[in-house]
DNA sequence: CTGTTCCTGCCAAGCGTA
DNA sequence: TACGCTTGGCAGGAACAG
């Protein structure tokens, strides 16, 4: 099954994370887009469903959960093959195929090899994975927790390409397979900072884990006076939600002396089925004094139960600032790292202090709150976090840069804004790793404290903008985002906390100083609601039956909301709307990019997503973008478009022949004098919208050599007009329906213009 | 320094839907 | 037929590689 979706090799070597990385919104006119596409944000999302927005969860529906698992656990131990005299004619007869699991996980292991069914695209370094979300969720607690709202692509930086590979193997394999013994250290890592239990048992001694017979969790609540060890950190993670999840049948040989029977039917199941109710709620950090970490913890434990062991171990971190962290610390540092990946930069304020980290299970709150320790995990994004903030130079003219006095009331969170600039400079220099991801990271459900009487909280963000001391571009600003206070909905004018729920749309609170990025897909950002504000709307899904959105059905953006239109009805994964004076920026949700136009977004996203690939028809190469690909082509076949008009001199395209403007004849091409002619392309004429698409029935694979096979994923294997066997390698021509090149480079020759010189290239 | 590639706002054409 | 969305080309700046 090594044939796993190939890793999607771009061309594009420096990718989008160019350092430039945002000088979107500046750039010349930022007059915004025009209404063609896109249009303007009218009226937000008239979803018609009204937002439930703390639904709490109900501490009975656990228990019931529980209670059904632990009758059925009983079931399975005590109730199999025990007879009832008397009731012979009555046999239970219960079968069991115990190739099932097995079976089953080698099938979808195969349809990740055929791309089938991926719904989740992981890039770690410049390797794609395409998987299932449901195969990540269930197999790693950081998936869990991401997926649960992340869109379909999500971005790893703490991870290596080749370490990922082996652990997205085992999760559908079960096996780890001829790993290099110099790697082990680096998976077993990695593997615990994705909460892969398997993977961190490893660095657990056998003997180790017969110790503490059912009581894991007991040594990560505890802390039991000793300083945790960095075993304890190890295993930490996976203890989020060990007991609760599978565990038996397939524990590793290692830990198998584990008894993890026992303790599963006492735990709560600490994730699972939590985030999948509350995918509509993406923020849960509070920013609560220790004192009221019980009260919070309870609400917390309403939505995810947390009774024993590790339920009293949450508190008591929360409680104590000291030590007793250390445990959640850990788990946080690993998710937030890992969280970090969707949401660089995410600032946060809390940091040390104030918060102590709530349970870790049990919301996700610390993972938002806490800022990493020092130490933490190389993780942190940092490649990617030099061109990540998105600079919204546009800021300027609308806001000033907040005097943190916008907040009137800043109760809480007053520390946070003093914490927040500061962070926001990390953020905006290095993005640290620091940055815990809020949202989208982890999103679980909790938002219940803020505004319950709404049902809703509103978020009020101090706009902080930044006069580019660090921005090459002067007169560049950042934008920066604040808390001015947590959970005060009246401050926030009513209206809007009620106009958006009843526009369906979840209005949540951050509590925390978080940076715009966090925000999870979808989110819409209104900047300058009241003063220095922004209000935060998470869009509720309108058809909870449609499922998440399908990148290739149409989208629905953000300004069509208010239409009732089918094709409206799916959501795109990939953008966020920062909402500034009545304009509407686009942001990428991977890289963080702003744009004004919402096509531009939409095609610069495919960088990511890499749903259509464009393949050049005389080479291997494949790029993301159409008009990358005809430029490319264009080279192959030499055809020079471009005339200088003083000189005659035809170029290959417009930066050759300005600089040739440039230096020659001294002249800025770009002026108002047309000083070049542009000729219509004749060598390529693609037919329009020449692409493949992730999604064709039968898959269309690239391989890190960028050649495209066709993977079968049907039944026939047919495409078309061709049918290849699997594993075949495709020809150009069998994905492009050929145009009549040979008419065209006839055509040309015929010319004899000395305009076009032709290369028709040998492969072609 | 030169050539190539990337990036993003803008624009036009094509297509689907009401 | 109008409208909205998608697609892809162009301009021109910028980054990068040799």
């Amino acid at each position: 099954m090594e044939a796993a979706a190939p890793p999607l090799e771009a061309c594009v070597s420096r990718g989008p994370s160019a350092p430039e990385g945002c000088r979107s919104l500046s750039g010349r006119g930022a007059e915004g887009c025009r209404a063609r596409s896109g249009g303007a944000p009218g009226p937000q999302g008239r979803a018609a469903r009204r937002s439930a927005p703390c639904r709490p969860r109900s501490g009975s529906g656990a228990r019931a959960r529980r209670a059904a698992a632990a009758a059925g656990a009983g079931a399975r131990g005590r109730g199999a093959g025990r007879r009832v005299p008397g009731m012979e004619g009555e046999k239970l007869i219960s079968a069991t195929d115990t190739q099932y699991s097995s079976s089953l996980l080698q099938s979808l292991n195969e349809q990740r090899g055929h791309g089938l069914f991926c719904d989740v695209t992981v890039i770690v370094e410049d390797r794609k994975f395409r998987a299932h979300r449901n195969i990540l969720s269930a197999s790693s607690t950081y998936f869990h927790q991401l997926l649960s709202v992340a869109g379909q692509v999500v971005e790893l930086s703490f991870v290596r390409a080749d370490i990922f590979a082996e652990i997205l193997n085992y999760m559908y394999s079960s096996k780890i397979i001829s790993v290099r013994a110099d790697l082990i250290d680096e998976l077993i890592k990695s593997g615990q900072q994705l909460g892969v239990k398997f993977l961190a048992d490893l660095s657990v001694a056998p003997s180790d884990g017969r110790s503490v017979p059912g009581e894991v969790k007991d040594g990560a609540s505890g802390t039991s006076g000793s300083a945790p060890t960095q075993k304890d950190a190890e295993t930490q993670v996976p203890a989020i939600r060990q007991e609760g999840r599978e565990v038996t049948g397939w524990m590793p040989v290692i830990t198998e002396s584990f008894s993890l029977h026992g303790i599963a039917y006492e735990t709560p199941k600490i994730t699972v089925t939590d985030s999948d109710d509350d995918d509509d709620v993406i923020f849960c950090s509070e920013i609560v004094p220790p004192k009221e970490c019980t009260k919070d913890s309870s609400a917390a434990i309403q939505n995810q139960p947390c009774p024993n062991a590790s339920g009293a171990s949450d508190q008591k971190s929360c409680g104590s600032g000291g030590s007793p962290l250390l445990t959640s610390t850990t788990s946080t540092q690993k998710l937030t790292s890992s969280a970090n990946q969707l949401n660089p930069n995410q600032t946060l304020s809390s940091a040390e202090s104030l918060v102590p980290v709530a349970p870790q299970h049990s919301t996700t709150e610390l993972i938002l709150l806490n800022r990493p320790p020092v130490n933490a995990p190389p993780s942190v994004s940092s490649s990617h976090q030099t061109h990540v903030p998105p600079t919204i130079d546009l800021v300027e003219e609308s806001q000033k840069p907040s005097d943190k006095g916008s907040s009137t009331e800043r109760g809480t969170a007053a520390v946070d804004v003093e914490e927040v600039v500061e962070d926001s400079d990390d953020v905006i220099s290095s993005s640290s790793p620091s940055s815990v991801s809020n949202s989208s990271s982890v999103q679980q459900p909790s938002v219940p404290k803020v505004a319950p009487s709404e049902g809703s909280g509103v978020q009020k963000k101090q706009v902080v903008t930044f006069p580019q001391e660090q921005s090459s571009k002067p007169g560049e600003f950042k934008i920066k985002i604040s808390d001015v206070l947590s959970g005060n909905n009246k401050e926030f004018g009513p209206g809007i906390a009620s106009k958006h729920a009843g526009e369906g749309q979840k209005i949540i609170t951050l509590d925390t100083a978080t940076e715009i990025e966090g925000l999870s897909t979808g989110c819409k950002v209104y900047a300058n609601i009241g003063e220095d504000t922004y209000d935060i709307v998470i869009p509720i899904k309108d058809d909870p039956e449609e499922g998440e959105a399908k990148p290739n059905e149409a989208p629905r953006t953000s300004d069509g909301d208010s239409t009732s239109r089918k094709r409206m009805k799916v959501k795109h994964d990939d953008h966020y709307e920062l909402i500034v004076d009545g304009r509407v920026y686009y942001i990428c949700i991977v890289c963080k990019r702003s744009y004004v136009c919402l096509t531009s977004l939409r095609r610069h996203f495919n960088v990511h997503s890499w749903e259509k690939k464009y393949p050049c028809r005389y080479c291997d190469k494949v790029f993301p973008l159409a008009e990358y690909r005809t430029k490319h082509e264009i080279h192959h076949t030499g055809e020079r478009r471009y005339q200088c008009l003083t000189c005659g001199k035809s170029f290959i395209n417009y930066q050759i022949m300005a600089s040739h403007i440039r230096s020659v004849h001294s002249q800025d091409p770009s002026g108002d004098n047309k000083l070049y002619r542009l000729h219509p392309c004749k060598s390529l004429q693609i037919r329009q919208y020449a692409y493949i698409s992730d999604r064709s029935s039968s898959l269309p694979v690239i391989n890190e050599n960028r050649i495209v096979y066709r993977v079968d994923a049907a039944k026939d294997g047919t495409e078309g007009t061709t049918s290849n066997s699997p594993g075949k390698q495709m020809s150009w021509d069998d994905i492009f329906v050929p145009q009549g090149n040979d008419a065209i480079f006839k055509q040309n020759q015929s010319e004899g213009s000395t305009e076009f010189e032709f290369v028709i290239p040998e492969s072609y």
